[in-house]
DNA sequence: ATAACGCATTAGTCTTGACTAACCGATATA
DNA sequence: TATATCGGTTAGTCAAGACTAATGCGTTAT
C-alpha cells in the first residue's frame, strides 16, 4: 500500500506536535491542521490499521518505526523548503504553506539535488 | 469557480501540443497525457463550459484568452522547473515529472522569488 | 454496400479525502 | 445528583478526478 499525501501530512504533524508539547492526541491534530474531528479520527484509524502509529487506551498517539521514517522525511523537507523560500524573500506564512505542498510531491532524486545545491552554496 | 490543478494541466498540454503540431484534438491530449478518452472528453467539456477553450465542429480545440493566460503561466513554470532540476543534476524524465507537479501548487510569490534567484544567479 | 476504424461521448463506478449531524462515555461542576 | 464539557466515533454526504464498458457516428477500405 503506497502511502498517500494526506497520510504523510498527518504523520508529520504528529511528529511536530510531539516535539512541541511532548504528547499527541487526535484533538491536538484537529487544532494543528484545522480539520474536523471526524476527519482526523478516520485518518488516525487508517494510520493505526496500517501500522504507522500506536494509540493507547487514553488516546495518546505515538509513531511506530515505520511511521517515524515517513514523519522525519517530511519534516526535514518541510524545514528545508520553508527556510529556503524565506531566504529567497518569501513571506514566512506563504513559505510554510508552499513547503507543506511541495514536500509531498518531489521525488527523492530531485529533493536530494536541491538539498545538495543549497548546502554547497550555503544558502540556508 | 477556482480553477483546479487538473484543469491547469490540460490547458498547459493544449498549449504544448499546439506549439508542437499546430492543431489539437482530444485524442492528441489522450496520447500526450496518457489518460483515457472519456477522462479527456469530460475534462474538455468542463473547460469548454467554463470558457477556457473553444471546440469547433470537427473537434479542433483552441484556447480562449482566459485559457491561454493559465496555459502560459503553467508552461513557463514547467520549463523553468524542468531546466532547474536538470541543471542540478536530476535525470530529465524525473525533472519533467516533478516539474509537472510543482508548477501547480506554488504560490505566485514563491515562484517569483525562485525565478528571480535563478535569473540573478544565471543558473539556467 | 457493408464492415472496420477512428474519435467522441454517455453512463456508471471507484478512490481520496474532506465535511456535518448525531451520539457515546468519562470527567468535572453547579 | 443532574448536567455540561471534552474527546472520540459512527453514519452518511460531497467533490475532484480518474477509470471501464458500451454506444454513436463519420470516414475509409473491402
Amino acid at each position: 500500500m503506497k502511502i498517500q499525501e494526506s497520510a504523510e501530512n498527518y504523520l508529520e504533524s504528529i511528529l511536530m506536535i510531539s516535539e512541541r508539547k511532548g504528547e499527541v492526541r487526535s484533538i491536538d491534530i484537529v487544532n494543528e491542521l484545522e480539520f474536523s474531528k471526524p476527519s482526523v479520527s478516520i485518518a488516525m484509524k487508517n494510520l493505526r490499521e496500517n501500522g504507522y502509529i500506536l494509540v493507547d487506551k487514553d488516546g495518546y498517539i505515538t509513531l511506530t518505526e515505520k511511521g517515524m521514517v515517513i514523519a522525519e522525511k517530511m519534516y526535514e523537507r518541510h524545514k528545508l523548503f520553508s527556510r529556503l523560500f524565506v531566504s529567497l524573500g518569501v513571506d514566512a506564512k506563504t513559505a510554510a504553506k508552499d513547503a507543506c505542498r511541495v514536500e509531498h510531491i518531489l521525488s527523492d532524486e530531485t529533493f536530494a539535488a536541491i538539498k545538495k545545491y543549497i548546502t554547497e552554496q550555503g544558502i540556508i
